[in-house]
DNA sequence: CCTGTCTGCCC
DNA sequence: ATTCTGC
DNA sequence: GCAGAATGGGCAGACAGG
């Protein structure tokens, strides 16, 4: 007992030894857990209302820390619903105590719910994932590592084994209780962390957290530290209630004294939800233009949401999210979505998108779909932009971009695969080894002014007009403004012999043709082969393997691994593993080998070369085998037996086909 | 110094 | 990436 | 149709460990 209570206190514990003494606590039980069963009635109530106000039970004085277990109490009550109305409710009510007590401890509340730690250009990464974490919950709860994973796969949720595992249950710890801005600056100190023991130190860390903490916080932190809270609350409904907490509490007019102590009670449900929408449009305009928490929720704090967009304008140097497409499923579904508007077909490369932003000092930043910083990635396009905007009066710009591999001899496009094998990190040009050329299909601001709103057909021009392609190197998107669908469905045949991967339709005209950053959109639609029935060859493969599924799965398999057949050799090799069957029957044991017999129809993008799966092992290539690129169930087929499944010499056939049309040749990626 | 594992991030 | 599901 | 949560192949880079 003695050393249970001991280790806390020197943080980190050094590694111990003594029995675990088997603590047969039930985690649902605990005194902390009448606590929120009140809080929850208490926030219940707000959702009916349909607003989510005040949480009744406020346990800070102002202006002092919040406390974690307010962060914890909230996502015990989150976890009490599905419906999504509900749970922003639930979060606002949050949300508004600690804006209206400790304002200052909104920003780490809200990325804590993110498991975040900075805004994603910034490059700093938690570098925590499951094995820390069991190797952190194991260190917390005296068991081996290995009886952390067999307790994982079992229960399928680490957050629900490091509660199950702690140790000491005693509400009456002697750490001192954590709070929203200690397990953000752990968090913080975690990401710091780097060089050799850097994954001790952060195992550590963790293992503080979870000495600290108490009742269901450590299901939490698990949680947090592993970005999936599992409990239907991600960013855009984060978003949704940091909005409603700021209809709810309103900066104090103009520049007075403090936030105002009462929410304006003269909202009625109807007008808040309003309101809420309101102000969650501009928010999410806001943080699409200037995705940093840190720096919107400040002008929050001051400003009306109303003036949020003109106060996070998109400036250059700073991402924005990009817009994105939806699948469609031919030409016949597209031209019922888009009637007879004016559509434009731009070729879909299989490259990496690229936001290349020209800066008035001159310099160049480049950031990939999820705003990560990538600019280290391409020194060739930072070389390349001055001459791109030569001559003309660009000042600066953003472009929307696709970068795909080229070989530079004859400027072919090349898969995806080699352009992954790009070094990453502050590489010099002196050392590429892989050609890019850039292809650009629009344009989102010029000279400091956003065109956002302009339509695409002005955005083309001006993209067109400003900037220079260089052959091989910078290129506008091939695309037609098709008349027909017969035009659309020739343009299709066109782009896939062309080595692209299909084609993105886009309004030309009007409103639905602006630039919609994020998810708000389905204005763009995406059409590949892939997505048309009997367009792609599918595989009849053999189901030999099975592992357990975690989350919502757990307790049915979360994925199979798949093989076809070697009918010279007479065994099974394998080509990919599935994760979107309809899980069968199936008994619970994990991890499990099948006797080949069923056999499913899965259909795919593409094969690549693998290094994981051993279908045609040095048949294409000497040490490695074929996989299927996003592999997806089809059907089953009961009537097949194992034998008569896709043939392994049929896969290297396939993937034979697919190479000649991609590059001419097979020219073998892994010479030199 | 080499290899395997983990993590993050492309698709 | 794709897919399924609850709202 | 959105949001969320399951799941895929595969790469570089950073460490751990021999």
């Amino acid at each position: 007992m003695a050393g249970a209570l001991q280790a806390p206190r020197s943080c980190p514990p050094k590694e111990e030894k003594e029995e675990e003494e088997e603590d047969q606590e039930q985690p649902e039980g605990g005194k902390e857990q009448r606590v929120s069963e009140e809080e929850g009635r208490a926030s219940a109530g707000a959702a009916e209302g349909g607003r989510g106000d005040e949480d009744v039970h406020v346990e800070w004085k102002e202006g002092e820390p919040v406390p974690f277990s307010h962060l914890s109490s909230t996502l015990d009550r989150v976890q009490g619903t599905s419906k999504r109305l509900e749970i922003i409710s639930i979060v606002t009510a949050a949300l508004s105590t600690v804006r209206r007590l400790t304002p200052d401890d909104l920003v780490p509340f809200v990325y804590i719910m993110l498991g975040r730690v900075a805004p994603p250009f910034k490059g700093l990464e938690l570098g925590v994932g499951d094995s820390v974490l069991v190797q952190a919950i194991a260190a917390a709860s005296g068991h081996e590592t290995s009886k952390i994973k067999e307790e994982y796969k079992k229960v399928g949720d680490l957050g629900q084994v490091a509660v199950a595992t702690r140790r000491n249950q005693l509400s009456l710890s002697p750490v001192r209780a954590l709070t929203v801005r200690s397990v953000f600056e752990a968090m913080k100190s975690a990401a710091a962390i780097e060089g050799s023991e850097s994954v001790k130190q952060r195992r550590d860390i963790i293992l503080c957290l979870l000495v600290a903490a108490r009742g269901n916080e450590s299901l939490w932190i698990t949680r947090i530290l592993q970005g999936k809270l599992r409990v239907g609350l991600a960013e855009p409904s984060v978003i949704s209630a940091l909005a409603a907490t700021f209809v709810l509490h309103p900066p104090a007019s103009s520049s007075s004294s403090f936030p105002s102590p009462l929410p304006p009670p003269s909202l009625s449900p109807e007008e808040f939800k309003k309101e809420s929408s309101i102000a969650t449009e501009a928010l999410k305009e806001a943080l699409a233009q200037q995705p940093c928490y840190e720096t919107v929720v400040p002008i929050l704090l001051e400003h009306s949401y109303q003036q949020l967009p003109v106060l996070c304008p998109l400036t250059p140097g700073v991402p924005v999210k990009p817009m994105l497409a939806h699948p469609s499923r031919g030409v016949s579904e597209v031209t019922k979505r888009f009637g007879n508007k004016t559509v434009t077909c731009e070729y879909k490369y299989d490259g990496e998108r690229s936001q290349i932003h020209w800066l008035e000092d001159q310099k160049v930043k480049v950031f990939s779909r999820n705003s990560e910083d990538t600019t280290g990635k391409f020194p060739d396009i930072v070389e390349l932009l001055p001459k791109i905007v030569e001559g003309g009066g660009v000042k600066s710009a953003i472009l929307d971009c696709e970068v795909v591999a080229v070989e530079r001899a004859t400027n072919r496009i090349l898969p995806f695969q080699i352009l992954s094998t790009r070094a990453r990190k502050n590489v010099q040009l002196s050392s590429l080894k892989v050609d890019v050329c850039v292809f650009a299909f629009d344009i989102l601001l010029l000279n400091g002014e956003s065109l956002m709103r302009r339509p695409l057909i002005e955005r083309r021009q001006i993209l067109r007009q400003n900037l220079r392609e260089v052959e091989g190197r910078f290129k506008f998107v091939s695309s037609i403004d098709p008349t027909s669908p017969e035009d659309m469905e020739e343009f299709f045949q066109v782009a896939l012999q062309d080595s692209c991967e299909g084609l993105m339709i886009k309004s030309l005209e009007g409103e639905p043709s602006q630039y919609a950053p994020d998810k708000r959109s389905r204005e763009w639609l995406k059409l590949k082969k892939d997505y048309i029935e009997g367009m792609v060859d599918t595989f009849d493969l053999v189901v030999v393997g099975a592992w357990q599924g975690r989350g919502k799965r757990t307790g049915v398999y979360g994925a199979f691994l798949l093989a076809c057949y070697n009918s010279e050799t007479d065994e099974f090799e394998t080509v990919c593993k599935l994760g979107n069957a309809k899980v069968p029957e199936g008994p619970n044991q994990p991890d499990v080998w099948f006797d080949p017999s069923t056999v499913w129809e899965i259909s795919a993008a593409d094969l690549s070369l693998s290094p994981q799966h051993t279908a045609c092992y040095g048949v294409v290539h000497a040490s490695r085998g074929i996989a299927l690129r996003f592999p997806r169930f089809v059907r089953e087929r009961e009537e097949k037996g194992a034998s008569q499944a896709t043939t392994s010499q049929q896969v290297k056939e396939i993937f034979s086909q697919q190479r000649n049309v991609q590059s001419g040749e097979e020219s073998d990626a892994s010479t030199s």
